[in-house]
DNA sequence: CATGAATGAGTGTTCATTCAT
DNA sequence: AATGAATGAACACTCATTCAT
């Protein structure tokens, strides 16, 4: 089969004809269809990835038309963008919520309760993270967004690891970020057939341990 | 394809021109052009990724022609296949390579080898290691090779563990896994402004203590 | 194919756009723009043959794209079959049309009658019965639907040569249907300059006399 | 998958460079090479077809390679037409060989030797003398070869004719060549599942009745 | 608001033909 | 004479996006 690649670049239209996106006040109808098409680009992107799924998928899982889609999204990277900004909404809550990490195993628990979180999260919106981490969205705005999202998780680790008087130099934050992007997305994807739970406790420890400084008795 | 002319549909064609790559036997200029094109292809996957990389940018990079890469590879998955193999030795030496990991300095000093010696062949073939991570790689074959060349690394990191009395269970590994592989990856994609060294350093430092249970005055 | 994008490999689409053809329900609209396309077809096939005719050709001829094409049949294959199965109707209908063919003038008129609608529909459906008689298509349900259309003439035919006294074994009824399908082709290609009557006359005459056993005085 | 199709016409190169076909004056070894070439490419006609065999296909029958190919041949069509004044000089010798058919048992007889010896010769050079009869073949002298070799024939059968009283009209010619070359195709193709011997008898009793007017008893 | 149909640029792949050795 | 390698024009096919209803 020869088929096109998602194209390097279309050829740029007049752009904003339609003017879809969020801007518009949407009535009741309105925000459920497109409520409608963000759930089912989540589980498309979710089965395909951001790359490979195709409007027509995100169509077809919404019930609704092509004609549709353009009526609420600029194109696909729009509705990236939408869904990455709900994904920093919760990826800030998570941050705000992550409390003291104290050397004894009140700090563990607490750690634990945030990664949970963050799995959770993460698999929900693992694909749109991936899909910017990867670098080839185009969009600026979208992958700053991603960025963002999980800059602040980070920024509310190294405030924790800072307060314990552990090193929370950018190299050792970037290690626990890629740490805990890694092993969500091995988990998601069944890649490696871990168990969330036994993952959960791993990490807990070994964030626990590695990098706060808890002693092995903790 | 979408392929021009009218695909063979019946008898199997016998191999040959057509039957590409690694089968035939090549000259002095035939191996020439096909590492040619295996360079080409990693700086483009490299820059573009594999998914976005098209077999024309490829071609160009190589300086060569559309009708060559096809003398050489079936297609593009073919010639990530090709990259795989070559990722899998490189990742076996490695794995060879690592030696005890005592939780002294000597330890220190051969977890920070290793993990230099994985992000240079991380360097230069990330892109293969990604693309077949993202399991949206239809060939089996290259998801196989893929995932044999990072549990070698794993394995050679759990008899290590195992070893020095440390834990290895599979979420453990995992998890070392996750964040070696992450931080390599961030490191290449510049996209945390990470150092180089210091993310050495950093990674050392947190293996030895969190996985391999070192001391922190080690 | 040779298709540009790259081919969805993983999960078998559901269908719709792309499954393209009969399948899927048509509105007034795309039933005309399918007739289009299949009128244009024929034009272009029996112009070119099945083989050389480009989709570009069949899409110019039609006055539409090409991602119409592809929204109404899954490739050049797929339209043959459409049109297959036209002309297993026509066939059958003529098929069913042919009555008694005694020795006398009235079996010539019948004959007659019969050969003419032969060679009118031969004029319309040659590409495409010529098409699957090549034995070059790969499309096992065309090659069928072909060889059915072909079928339900030979029978007819044979029933009634049997009904005459005439002798009706598989030989005589393909050296029968083999006069017939290439004295229409001579007559459609125009290679041999006959002319149609003429032919007619020719054929329903040796017909008569030499399979059903009309004496020469009928 | 999208592959190019037998181009329409490629971009007409500057013609020549080579001057490859027969004029060349051959020593042994030239000749037995291009032996060689004739034998495979009706092998692989025979097995494909004309349109769908590639030069690849005929160059790996041969055992040789693309090089050689043009070195005997300026390209496909010099070498059919170099197949089809082989065929037209084995058409010729046959056309030469029919004798007087008369109604009797001796007429069926040499009919049927006849017959014979065309199904033999259409076994062998069917493929060729296909290729010029679809008319889709470009080069003019190709096909007015194999025009000549079918003429050849129809004169030789239309004289018997007009000697044996019969009418021999063009449209009378037509019907009879028509059913035997097709009945040919049918009995090489396997496509009707006809046993030889028995085509043979009926197409010799259709003949000798149908068109020499033989009586039944005869 | 919603929809099905139309569009065409963009891409993978093939294969006839040429060329250097 | 022979060969393996290289070339690139030609074509099938996909899918993001627009539009008429």
């Amino acid at each position: 089969m020869a088929a096109p690649y998602p194209p390097r670049k279309r050829s740029p239209r007049p752009a904003s004809p339609g003017t879809p996106a969020q801007a518009r006040e949407l009535r009741a109808q309105g925000r459920k269809t497109m409520r409608k098409l963000l759930d089912a680009a989540m589980r498309v992107f979710a089965e395909r990835g951001f790359h490979a799924a195709r409007v027509d998928d995100i169509v077809r899982a919404a019930r609704t038309s092509h004609g549709t889609f353009y009526l609420y999204f600029a194109n696909k990277e729009d509705l990236l963008r939408a869904l990455a900004v709900e994904c920093a909404h919760e990826m800030d809550a998570l941050a705000v919520g992550l409390g003291a990490v104290p050397r004894d195993a009140r700090g563990a628990a607490e750690l634990r309760r945030f990664f949970d979180g963050f799995l959770t999260t993460y698999g929900r919106y693992g694909p749109v993270i991936r899909a910017w981490m990867e670098g080839h969205v185009a969009d600026r705005d979208a992958t700053a967004l991603g960025v963002r999202a999980f800059t602040d998780i980070a920024s509310a680790l190294a405030n924790r690891l800072d307060e314990a008087g552990a090193p929370a130099d950018r190299a050792t934050i970037s290690a626990l970020m890629a740490m805990l992007e890694r092993s969500a997305y091995f988990l998601v994807s069944r890649q490696l057939e871990v168990d969330a739970d036994e993952l959960l406790d791993s990490l807990t420890t070994l964030v626990h341990r590695g990098f706060f400084g808890a002693s092995v008795a903790a």
